[in-house]
DNA sequence: TCGAAGATTGTCT
DNA sequence: GACAATCTTCGAG
């Protein structure tokens, strides 16, 4: 397994952390086992001058791990059933962060079943935000906490070349669509959805 | 206190 | 491809 990523990976450009984190690998740990995958899709969320960001709305209770340091992770709670989670980048003055949209399981796929009865294929334990969080056990408990000690951590995992990573607009949002800050492994089958 | 919207998913046509 | 499920958060009244 790779080494955990430190506070400083994750401070620099929101833009840069999130291309860099396509291959690194996504750790959680909880009293079932643990689970692990490959992330291969990410989108960045870019300060209060994003619309589609959360902290377009300002300093709030729930935008709150978003102007913390650098390296936490931000989960929220969405369309009454889902989890999501974000990686938090450069915070000075800044609130922006890293969403991991899809993760290729790699550890504890038995325990990812059975979180997940719906998931018909392989492909489907975690190719979208919420499924992964499912598949993982990742809940409002790991907002706020490290990324550098369990229950939730990220490893360095194997580099992915930039001829692999395609870049595109985010997907799912209803404002700065057009703003391509989305990336994914290219012709990777664990991709969420491909435009 | 109330109402509206949301970084989604799964099911049905 | 369309739509329901479901509830927290936030701002207005």
């Amino acid at each position: 397994m790779g080494r955990i990523l430190r506070r400083d990976f994750y401070d620099r450009d929101t833009e840069t952390v999130s291309r860099e984190l396509l291959g690194a690998i996504l750790e959680c740990d909880t009293k079932d086992g643990r689970a692990a995958g490959i992330i291969v899709e990410t989108e960045a969320y870019i300060g209060e001058h994003d619309a589609a960001c959360h902290a377009a709305v300002g300093r709030t209770r729930r935008t709150e791990p978003l102007y913390g340091p650098p390296g936490n992770a931000y989960v929220y709670f969405i369309y009454g059933m889902h989890w999501c989670i974000n990686a938090v980048t450069r915070a000075e003055g800044l609130p922006s962060a890293v969403l991991i949209r899809a993760l290729e399981p790699l550890t504890g796929v038995p325990l990812i079943r059975l979180r997940r009865p719906k998931a018909r294929t392989d492909r489907d334990l975690a190719n979208g935000p919420a499924k992964l969080c499912a598949a993982l056990g990742i809940d409002d408990r790991m907002n706020g906490l490290p990324l550098q000690r369990h229950p939730v951590v990220i490893r360095a995992g194997d580099q992915v070349t930039d001829s692999n990573v395609v870049i595109t607009p985010r997907i799912g949002i209803s404002r700065a669509e057009d703003w391509p800050l989305r990336y994914f492994v290219r012709g990777n089958p664990f991709v969420s959805r491909t435009p």
